[in-house]
DNA sequence: GTCTATAGGAGGATAGAC
DNA sequence: GTCTATCCTCCTATAGAC
């Protein structure tokens, strides 16, 4: 919980957004969990939808600060990669209701702040899809389509704040290391890995 | 468009749920795009939930039995996984919309129907987690935790349903061959393929 | 099957006192 | 800053006519 009433207001956002979803969460909800009234809500934010906003820009801005500084830390096209995905996957599971939130809330944002927000994450993105494209280029990764693979990988990553539990099985940096493997493995032309062996499935 | 209404209402909710959501769609809209009052939804559905209940379920279903069918149709457990990897891309592609709800709209249903779908789910993980973990006992992939890998490689071949555009740069099979190759290479140990030539990143 | 009418409640947001 | 009171809109769902 925050020390001021701002602070509060955010975290209690967050759970419940994360909980029961944006649509399906109240103002008076919010204002009960906090321990005010719904109209002293509006003290701090003008509405619902900015709550929603600066969760958004806040979990964005924050993901592409340690994009680059995972990026910043490598030598190599390779370790970038490396980094970039440690740090997407440690980012998502440590932030896991915030980052949940900004991948599945977008639908409540007012149009400007949507541009706003899709803005931020397609930079985000062309950041992965330029050191994919680097590898490609030096011969590192095999020639594919990067668009499509850097989709895939981001997803991939992404994906842990849906079933993660922090007190699970696995920490958080097995994870990390487990996704870390298997999209370095999947983007080389490993030696020997036959590519087709088989004919692909029917398809209806 | 269905040829009757009750097919009509489940089109028409199926392209609103998408649009904006489960929560954010009301009954009036429904009607409205349907040509009909919105009391006369309830001749046909007992519930707005029912209506995200019948979605569910049937695109569930379906997809369980897209499975088993590319399974029945493999010999090894490669070429199993192969196809149902591609099947799993293919429907999700070709009926974005249904998976696309399937997937993010949980929180709507209630608790019966809630139980029901994600036991369903669990079923459908569980087959391809068996496929992955016959590969490793077959030494066709590297140990790895099959849980942890099973997860990831669903919900990167999920993440089409969310960006694929219909008449885009790639078709459905290309797609579908670029991510099946992606997650065979990632599960193969390919010789030669260092797993770590760098220092993993810092964790702050 | 589809309609009109309406019950009955909850939602976001504002006004103005303290 | 936080409160009480309230506005106005929209919602899901039902009743009962045709």
């Amino acid at each position: 919980m925050g020390t001021n009433m701002k602070e509060t207001i955010n975290d209690v956002s967050i759970d419940l957004f994360y909980e029961k979803g944006y649509f399906a969460t109240s103002v008076s909800e919010i204002a009960k969990r906090c321990g005010i009234q719904k109209a002293s809500i509006y003290y701090y934010y003008s509405s619902k939808e900015h709550i929603l906003y600066n969760i958004h820009k806040t979990t964005l801005d924050d993901l592409t600060d340690y994009l680059k500084q995972g990026v910043a830390a490598a030598d190599d096209v390779e370790a970038q990669l490396r980094n970039a995905v440690r740090n997407h996957v440690h980012f998502h599971l440590t932030r896991q209701k915030e980052t949940f939130i900004a991948n599945s809330e977008l639908r409540g944002l007012t149009e400007d702040h949507y541009q706003n927000i899709v803005a931020k994450r397609d930079e985000y993105e062309r950041m992965v899809q330029q050191i994919i494209s680097n590898g490609c280029k030096q011969a590192i990764f095999a020639k594919e389509d990067v668009k499509i693979l850097s989709y895939a990988i981001l997803t991939l990553c992404t994906s842990g704040a849906i079933w993660f539990k922090p007190n699970g099985r696995l920490s958080v940096d097995d994870i990390a290391g487990i996704y870390e493997k298997f999209v370095i493995r999947g983007l080389k032309d490993g030696g020997g890995v036959k590519i087709f062996s088989q004919t692909p499935a029917s398809e209806p």
